[in-house]
DNA sequence: GTTGAACCTGACGCCGCGTGAGGCGCTACC
DNA sequence: GGTAGCGCCTCACGCGGCGTCAGGTTCAAC
């Protein structure tokens, strides 16, 4: 009595492969069908047998628990794997890469708010916030970021909302200043100085780390949220001059 | 003046990246520079200008978001996306991804403890473990493995160890008394069907739904757990008609 | 002028199939 | 016994984002 046997097409109904892939297996030999139709001179369709079957079944389980095509293989090969290893370094891979797309969710969503409390959500906004956020995360520690965050709160969205035109209002006064060479131990420089260094610490806290990364971020940096950083080093040396003329001391200095 | 320009190698050292990345970008069109060395009628090196640079921090950034070339490429043209409505979709795809990954992370996590609890761990056991993960997921609703996965807790490991045996000596039993062709009438049948009716209760702990998820699960499948299913199903008519001359209504039985 | 490092182009490989194109095999009905 | 038509066959490219040779050119320094 002939072997009961199924061809691809059974067989892709009742696994819910497609047919594609039961070839896909036969041409890397992961499962070749143990029969063929029309043995003659030319190839036939392919007929599988119950073994057959199991096998595949093996392999689809195999595959749902996200193990790959040649890793199946060598399973199934019984090369001596100690199966509670193989799950566990699967384990941790998984684990791995769930951790990295949590990370890539936070990312994405602390960025869907920072676009919710933007008024206009240009183009030029949106990518500005996706640097600038991007620039965070290389410069500031979690903790620091943490800390941040408390910061906000405390001083409020209405402080922060108009930091920007502090920023640009003191960046046009200090190059006014410059533009007139008024000297930086001159008394209108040391209120420049007081200015920058209270909105620093408007955003800083005052805490010393915070300050330190901000600065090598601007030192390393050349562009910080659209600003360009390296167009204001000069600016910035001369407030720094301002700043100890005016004998203000900065977070974290002896 | 001539412009300040780059070369792919100091880029690549700058960002990160790999001098083949920036080949490749220039290659599908996302970032080419805008100048080359040797202007003469070969192939220069490539030199980015600032505003390359720009450009490639932008795309550095969108890419971290996990965003694709292709998407990428759309963004920077600014045709017309809205920000907002672009994060939230990729958001959702992240989070969908993310959840697959728990899911299959889940998965693996009760395999590992299932390996663990097993004695010795076969190849064989393994597959044998993972197909029944998989068949039971196939037919049971989560509700109903919380279920069962108390029900375990109840009756206690030693109960759970006993059962293999105690279904391989019933089913010896009931092909011996099927062999020697006694009737299911049988006070001796109905024993039979009165310890395999015990044994059924022990796991399913006389949950209706779970009772009708196994029955499904034996009608429909070929092997559950490395046992051949197909072949034990004249056993199982056969106790079925014991079962009924017993007068033993099964769960959900009127 | 020569060396050596950095650059160039071109091409294949990966992973797991999807998606055709163009042509036989098998079955059922007339 | 012919033929319609569906299911099967092989072959081959495509995807995404580069890694990794291979074999040649260019640049900067000495």
């Amino acid at each position: 009595m002939p072997e009961a046997t199924w061809k691809v097409g059974e067989l892709a109904a009742r696994t819910g492969l497609t047919v594609r892939t039961l070839h896909h297996y036969d041409a890397i030999g992961l499962l070749s069908p143990s029969a063929r139709t029309g043995s003659a001179h030319q190839a036939g369709h392919r007929l599988y047998t119950a073994a057959d079957v199991a096998r595949l079944h093996q392999i689809v389980c195999l595959r749902q628990l996200g193990f790959g095509l040649e890793q199946v293989r060598e399973y199934l090969s019984r090369a001596g794997y100690d199966p509670r290893e193989v799950v566990r370094l699967h384990l941790a891979d998984v684990r791995r890469r769930a951790a990295e797309l949590a990370d890539l969710g936070r990312r994405l969503e602390s960025l869907d708010e920072a676009l919710d409390r933007a008024d206009a959500v240009s183009p030029d906004t949106f990518l500005q916030t996706i640097e600038a956020m991007v620039m965070v995360e290389k410069y500031y520690t979690p903790e620091q970021l943490k800390r941040l965050e408390e910061r906000a709160k405390e001083v409020g969205p209405e402080a922060i909302d108009r930091a920007p035109q502090q920023w640009a209002d003191l960046h046009a006064d200090v190059r006014a200043a410059m533009d007139a060479g008024v000297d930086p131990a001159d008394p209108r420089a040391q209120e420049l100085a007081r200015r920058w260094f209270d909105l620093v610490s408007a955003f800083t806290g005052g805490d010393p780390g915070i300050f330190k990364s901000l600065r090598t971020m601007y030192e390393n940096e050349d562009t910080v949220a659209g600003m360009d950083v390296a167009a204001m080093r000069p600016m910035m040396e001369y407030v720094e001059k301002a700043r100890v003329a005016a004998g203000i001391r900065h977070p974290g200095e002896n």
